[in-house]
DNA sequence: AGACCCAGGTTTTTT
DNA sequence: ACCTGGGTCT
């Protein structure tokens, strides 16, 4: 039992129960994860064989680094056997093995957010709704949320109550075709025809029954209708399921995670052990009691009474600034005064907000003050055009079919087939169902394009076919690609598209940055394959998005992204109405899941929690005048009281200005 | 076909 | 302030 002596007693009563279904209510900072990884760790150490365990977290990094933990903690071999991933990327092995059992081919591609798009819009012109006045997004978001609940298109006709309710459901079926005739699955469907798989092939069902055998769930709060589907067949005959999480940290509704499978847990796996976590390892008690006040106004909730070893710590930081420019910059300083005298690294700072367009002038104030960051998620690296128009190359090499890539790289570089050529194609296509790229090889479309256009076109698939060869034999993965990109003409092309040539340079660099990713990739895993690389490429979170410095930095992020990491000195910007909470959230009725957000921000804090808000904040391009966030009333005033930005800082001592003396006399000789 | 310009809408959160 | 899409001109 020496294993788990370094856990206190209720965290080793939830690692040491092994059989039956456990319930562990982890409160923020309690030790969640590290709950889970002794137990793994016990369950092998207790000769439960590593391939009979299925762990499930919710980001890529949270699944490399439990890997990692258990590799110390037991043996890196054992730790490897152990399937740790999330939900996404474990079906993508699921049906990598028999998705041929529901009609697709296994080189199936995944549907990024623009080919969702286009797809909808696909559905809604060949049934006749363009001239409706209909939202894609809204659409999109219906389909989602059809599939999250396990209805199917069938279903989803049958019940629609209303026109608009009928036109997504009709939309949904269609969508759904043009996806398999591409061979394609969107996000949500990866989990979807798992369930489907299952649910039609017993046989599968049940060799995963047998080999998974003791499951773990991290971030068990944010579990959608159809992951909780997944884990009832999983376990419906040994029960062995052991799920982490927090009520108060539920943040993903939107995106149909149910706050009632953690509520009732009990309700749904009987007789299952209840283990409540309460100590926080993470904060000072200021900071708890923030939270706890914020958290406390939420009605339908487990209660908890987080504590902490810590003292009670500095006082909460609430900060009045002029305007969003004067708060950018009160950051910028507040930073640079915790610093001074290089007391600190820069890394141990995150600035979070709730929407990502907040980073931009946050950005500004930073480079202005050559204060190194990275920013996670957003609009990053990878959702940059020539990104996604080089990805779309490659996935044409593994899909054909995918009609959604192909027309997004046709005329790009311009290869003379325009708006009239393509409209010639869509008509071809009416009539004849094949794929984009089987139709662009038959003279019904050759003969009606230019014969500079035709020429072009010619080279274009014979270069694809020659390449989708070279990648089925060659070895090496990111020379291969460097190869294809420049032979197909889209590394020159894109000097061509980008007139001014540092914009083209950038891009074209950028390019260069992701053979880069293809061959760190090709250096860190065994099973190297263009699929594979697509695969990772597509599953892809936003912990694996950072961009920025690569040594000591700030880090940047929305509060969303910050789930589960923790900093000494937090920033929470932008507290406004309308911002935080999102006043979308005020009409769709969700306050309750803005304020378990505000709670996830400010628990990320360990020492200082600094909260700010602008009375001016320039909005679609106007200055607007902002009220401070109703969340802020709930912290209490002996906690820490609004000030404005001066009354924040406190003048440095003389020993500091004579420690900072010393450098600079050090640096340049006196 | 493609370059260029202007108008209008746009910002939640993301696997 | 920024991006998309539609429209016009070469």
């Amino acid at each position: 039992m020496s294993l788990l002596e370094g856990l206190n007693d209720t965290q080793r009563e939830a690692a040491a129960t092994l059989n039956g279904p456990v319930l562990v209510l982890a409160g923020a900072g309690t030790g969640k994860t590290r709950v889970i990884t002794y137990r793994i760790a016990n369950m092998l150490e207790n000769h439960i064989k590593a391939e009979n365990i299925l762990a499930v977290t919710f980001t890529n990094k949270a699944a490399k680094e439990m890997q990692e933990r258990i590799g110390t903690l037991i043996s890196e071999e054992d730790a490897k056997a152990v399937t740790i991933g999330t939900f996404h990327s474990f079906c993508v092995r699921v049906l990598h093995q028999d998705i041929t059992k529901i009609g697709f081919t296994r080189n199936f591609t995944i549907a990024i957010q623009g080919d969702q798009k286009g797809i909808v819009k696909q559905a809604l012109a060949e049934l006749c709704y363009h001239r409706d006045d209909i939202d894609c997004d809204k659409v999109a978001q219906d389909i989602s949320n059809y599939k999250n609940s396990l209805i199917n298109p069938t279903e989803a006709k049958m019940e629609a109550v209303n026109n608009i309710e009928v036109k997504s459901a009709n939309i949904y079926e269609r969508y759904q075709q043009i996806l398999k005739n591409q061979n394609m699955l969107d996000f949500d469907d990866l989990l979807y025809y798992v369930i489907k798989l299952w649910e039609e092939c017993p046989k599968v069902l049940k060799k995963y029954q047998e080999l998974y055998r003791y499951i773990l769930v991290d971030e068990y709060q944010d579990t959608n209708g159809v992951q909780f589907r997944m884990l009832e067949l999983l376990t419906k005959t040994n029960q062995n399921i052991c799920v982490v999480g927090d009520d108060d940290q539920s943040i993903y509704g939107w995106r149909g995670a149910v706050v009632d499978y953690i509520l009732n847990f009990q309700d749904y796996f009987k007789n299952a052990k209840v283990v409540k976590l309460e100590q926080n390892y993470r904060s000072t008690n200021n900071i708890l009691l923030a939270a706890n006040n914020v958290i406390s106004v939420n009605k339908n909730r487990h209660s908890k009474a987080l504590w902490s070893a810590k003292g009670a710590g500095a006082d909460i930081a609430i900060i009045r600034n002029n305007n969003a420019e004067a708060e950018a910059l009160f950051v910028v300083d507040a930073i640079l005064e915790e610093r001074f005298g290089y007391k600190t690294s820069y890394d141990n700072f995150a600035i979070l907000y709730r929407s990502n367009h907040l980073s931009r002038i946050l950005e500004m104030e930073l480079k202005k003050a050559r204060i190194p960051y990275k920013i996670v998620g957003g609009q990053s690296f990878y959702q940059r055009k020539e990104i996604i128009d080089a990805i779309a190359y490659l996935k044409l090499i593994v899909n054909y079919k995918d009609d959604q890539s192909l027309f997004r790289i046709l005329n790009v570089p311009p290869r003379g087939i325009g708006d009239k050529s393509i409209e010639t194609l869509k008509e071809i296509q009416l009539t004849d169902k094949r794929p984009f790229y089987e139709l662009i090889q038959t003279e019904e479309f050759l003969l009606k394009i230019s014969s500079k256009a035709r020429k072009e076109t010619e080279n274009f698939i014979a270069t694809i076919e020659k390449y989708k060869d070279i990648f089925f034999t060659e070895d090496n993965l990111s020379q291969t690609v460097n190869d294809y990109l420049s032979d197909v003409g889209y590394l020159n092309g894109i000097l061509k598209i980008y007139k001014k040539r540092e914009e083209s340079e950038k891009r074209q660099e950028n390019i260069y940055e992701l053979i880069n990713s293809v061959d760190y990739y090709e250096r860190h895993n065994s099973d190297i394959s263009l699929i594979n690389f697509l695969e990772k490429f597509s599953l892809m979170d936003q912990n694996d998005k950072e961009e920025g410095e690569d040594g000591e930095s700030v880090t940047l992020m929305t509060v969303h992204a910050s789930k589960g990491l923790e900093y000494p000195f937090v920033f929470v910007v932008g507290l406004e109405k309308g911002l935080f909470p999102h006043f979308r959230s005020v009409e769709e009725n969700s306050e309750d899941e803005e304020r378990r957000l505000f709670y996830v921000a400010i628990t990320r804090a360990q020492e200082n929690l600094v909260i700010s808000f602008a009375m001016e904040r320039n909005k679609y391009g106007k200055n607007e005048r902002q009220i401070p966030s109703h969340f802020l009333d709930d912290i209490p005033e002996e906690l820490g009281t609004v000030m404005l930005a001066d009354q924040y800082f406190t003048p440095p001592t003389d020993e500091d200005l004579g420690a900072e003396m010393d450098k600079i006399i050090a640096k340049f000789g006196s």
